[in-house]
DNA sequence: GACCCTAGCTAAACCGGTTTATCTCCGGCT
DNA sequence: AGCCGGAGATAAACCGGTTTAGCTAGGGTC
């Protein structure tokens, strides 16, 4: 009925706990032949370890941590998460504890919380903040962690990340070469990272580009394009920083009669069934793949490995109808 | 530097281990001007307790359970469910392990293993089969679940569910009134429980109604769409078992020149911001607040609460563009 | 005064593993 | 013969909690 234990294992074999320990996790301090007989016995009684019971020994927790700041209900629309995470289960075969929280604060104390708790061996750190305290907190901590999506290197933590620099520049690049002049952006959120690399790319490769501040909702896409769009010297090209707002952009323009892409081209930031579907141009990385190069990086760590920074590919530019050549003066 | 444990609270406010244990979890045993002492002890020293030890003396794992069976790589699309894992952690407290598995199998070994290693306290049971086996499996191993989204009850799970079959009639019912005859229907995996519901309802209103099998890819939906706009008398309107089917179908219409929705109306099951901006009809139901009365269900089965089955709200009509008034003969 | 009961606490067992100290036995070397 | 070393096994401690058995002091009852 009952699981059966390390113990009922060192009955039917007769031999100690200590034994059956050392025989099932293969080191040596045991004969063969007994070892033999232990993993047979509990092959045949169906003996599960309990991780709860290895972790107390201060052993692996069989899990490693993820914690999403969201507004919950927001979380939803963001397919790029839940892409990662189904690409970081390809490669772990440890389960996730995944929790969603509203304030950083909050996630920082589940971390330690969680750490404290011997509940996880390692964790991933994703939406990275311009001076985020965890890159510090982490080491200090001893808790494996590998960042996710953060450009560059972040003290001593494992980093994997796409060049958004260059991607921006290529970005950019194609839109030069269709003629466009006057270039626009649509950015996420200014806290973090990403968004200021991106914005150190897009001010160096364009001269005046305006900015706009977004943040990843339709809405906000909708009414950063309303305000470009009614400027007196309109862009003749917008970047959006996802496919949500890129999206609600086109419609915008759709609304107020702005042909795309013959008076207006549109690029979104990451590729989705929504830009499929709205044949728009964007920039597409494999985020399954990130995700499972990320895992990989984590069980590294995680296993001892020193601290590497693995970079993603780029992310390539899938060219659809939303970009085009710009519109004579 | 390291967490304090049980220990130094009883050593530092002059006590044993067990008045410790006694004081902070409410019981009696201890008096009160001891039990203030303790707690007073632990929050100076920031005591926290080790879950993982707590979870071997066979008390709570503080955590709860959900196996998603899919190719991973499909995973990422499908927003319903990240919707749902949103609603369900805002109801809970604690932590949500995740895994995604390709196989039944696999998924039913992953119950087992995490109810045998004291891991979850209870699981979510999603995308229920005709005849589940977990059903039956989980009241045989004692592990508290509640089945998500299976219309109807099972067994002695508690069941949270909305009613697929009353929800298909008034989608018809719609169509009906806006003078439909040749209704068909694109549904979803025949192995789930709902959409052998849905096809029933369907089948009770709808006659001689014609349904083309799909998976929930866009690939699937144009596949069916091209298959009943190809027939010597298409049908006038088609409902699809999810938005990316119907988005996909809403595109092959385009392309074969069929307009919509004078010439053919088109219903999504589910509403989505693919949905949204593709203007379709669609039956639209709150994925978040479902997972939150989901999360509800299973805290209080974990509580001892015996078993109930929550109906949720009927899914609602939102009525875009995509349908509209059938064609005049 | 003898007896019992209870509140309040401690010591110790227990959960299911890992790890360390220890013990025995056997063979090889000088 | 005497000594050493290592392989193979065991008992016991430990991880950080919970739980139970047992002890003590004080108060009430007859």
């Amino acid at each position: 009925m009952k699981r059966p234990t390390i113990k009922d294992i060192a009955a039917a074999a007769g031999v100690s706990k200590g034994a059956v320990s050392l025989a099932l996790n293969g080191r040596s301090g045991v004969s063969e032949s007994t070892r033999s007989r232990v993993l047979e016995v509990a092959s045949v009684l169906g003996y599960r370890p309990s991780v709860t019971a290895r972790a107390l020994s201060s052993a692996s927790a069989d899990a490693v941590g993820l914690v999403l700041v969201r507004p919950p209900r927001a979380l939803g629309d963001e397919a790029f998460f839940f892409q990662l995470i189904a690409g970081m289960q390809s490669e772990m075969s440890c389960a996730l504890l995944l929790q969603v929280v509203s304030s950083r604060e909050e996630e920082i104390a589940l971390y330690q919380r969680w750490w404290a708790e011997h509940r996880v061996d390692g964790v991933f750190l994703v939406d990275l903040l311009v001076a985020d305290p965890r890159v510090e907190l982490m080491p200090s901590l001893g808790l494996p962690a590998v960042v996710v999506g953060g450009a560059g290197h972040h003290g001593a933590l494992a980093s994997v990340w796409a060049d958004d620099y260059a991607a921006m520049t290529s970005v950019v690049e194609h839109l030069k070469a269709l003629g466009h002049w006057r270039i626009a952006r649509v950015a996420g959120l200014a806290s973090l990272l990403h968004t200021v690399r991106r914005d150190s790319a897009f001010a160096s490769s364009v001269v005046d580009g305006v900015v706009v501040a977004g943040d990843y909702t339709a809405e906000s896409g909708a009414r950063a394009t309303r305000e470009l769009l009614g400027m007196a010297e309109p862009p003749t090209a917008i970047v959006y920083d996802n496919d949500v707002m890129a999206v609600a952009g086109a419609e915008v323009a759709a609304d107020l009669g702005v042909a795309v892409p013959s008076e207006l081209s549109i690029v979104a930031w990451d590729d989705s069934v929504l830009c499929q579907h709205g044949r728009l141009t964007a920039l597409s990385r494999d985020t399954f793949a990130f995700g499972a190069r990320a895992a990989r990086a984590l069980v590294a760590v995680i296993g001892g490995a020193s601290p590497t920074d693995v970079e993603d590919v780029l992310p390539e530019l899938v060219v659809r109808g939303s970009s085009g050549p710009a519109p004579a003066e």
